[in-house]
DNA sequence: GTCTATATGCAGATAGAC
DNA sequence: GTCTATCTGCATATAGAC
């Protein structure tokens, strides 16, 4: 993929994350991509509706690789899960609560507005299923930890406190545990 | 509070919970409340961030009193809220997945964006937590319930499919149920 | 309380020069 | 490939009549 047309990529996917796809313009991805102005339309030909899915895809690869990345430094998956939720939990922190994936608003806002971004968000979302189901041999697990993860991130950006996403990441330990033996 | 003025604030709760704050223009909401136009600016002074701050404070009640209402049509606690979670599940399907709540998307829009708004969805996740928390007798356990059902929310809208929710319904009574003994 | 008219600005998108 | 200029439309918000 052309250089430029990633620049705009990342720009946008920092923008859809932070402040979501509605609220972001066209005009600020560029700005914020150190883009030339007259790119955007040269790289993405379909517009705002082809970034935000074009966006929804690169992160869901981004994503499912950093999970299969944390999940592989713990022995146990009930303990890699905790782990896995303790460093999202540092990294909405450390963002000041704009971070937590550029998904979570992408896909909410156009869940029933965009066919082609919600198509893609839900590829996404399956992809980060069964990175995590790789590790916890169990789809249906996975996709509960999705859940719980997408909503602990939710709950700590609104309540700007990463408090959610580490009680989030006791309980997932205790029910993961639990079910190891 | 005044007839039309409870009009607009429906309206626009009905609407951000559908396609979410941004996207909703306040031509929109006038148009869905059968108001007469003249009257917005002058039930509501400061635009529409006060109707967002307004709506969410709303809804943060609303949705308590259907919690407190979910909850107590079951005699234990686990199974109490698996049948809430079940009926939300419904609810999500037979709304083609534009209902949910109005609170999760003004929430995460605003997360970073307006402190008036944050403030006042950060009160009614309180109210909802305290809801859920008089039932189970243990807050933070109603905290990981809460988080549990907006990240349920959230995939089943996504993936138009009420499954996350059934899913989550059966993993929050089996962590429950083994808790009460 | 509600109306119409309007101010102002930015949105997404397109055309055509270079 | 990138530029500037521009179109059209809707956004939020305000003013002032009734």
């Amino acid at each position: 993929m052309n250089l430029a047309k990633q620049h705009i990529l990342e720009a946008a996917a920092r923008l859809f994350e932070r402040q979501g796809y509605h609220a972001t313009g066209l005009n600020e991805i560029i700005r914020e991509s150190n883009t030339p102005k007259g790119s955007l339309y040269y790289y993405f030909p379909e517009g705002k509706e082809q970034i935000g899915a074009e966006t929804a895809l690169w992160a869901g690869e981004q994503i499912s690789k950093r999970i299969r990345e944390g999940l592989s430094q713990a022995e146990q998956p009930a303990q890699a899960v905790r782990m896995l939720t303790l460093r999202i939990a540092n990294a909405v922190e450390q963002s000041n609560f704009s971070a937590g994936g550029p998904l979570m608003m992408l896909a909410a806002e156009t869940a029933t507005r965009s066919e082609r971004i919600n198509a893609a968000c839900r590829k996404a979302y399956r992809q980060m299923q069964d990175a995590l189901a790789e590790r916890l041999g169990d789809d249906n697990l996975a996709g509960f930890v999705l859940t719980t993860l997408e909503g602990a991130i939710l709950l700590s950006r609104v309540q700007h406190s990463g408090d959610a996403l580490r009680h989030a990441a006791e309980y997932l330990y205790t029910y993961i545990k639990a079910r190891e033996r």
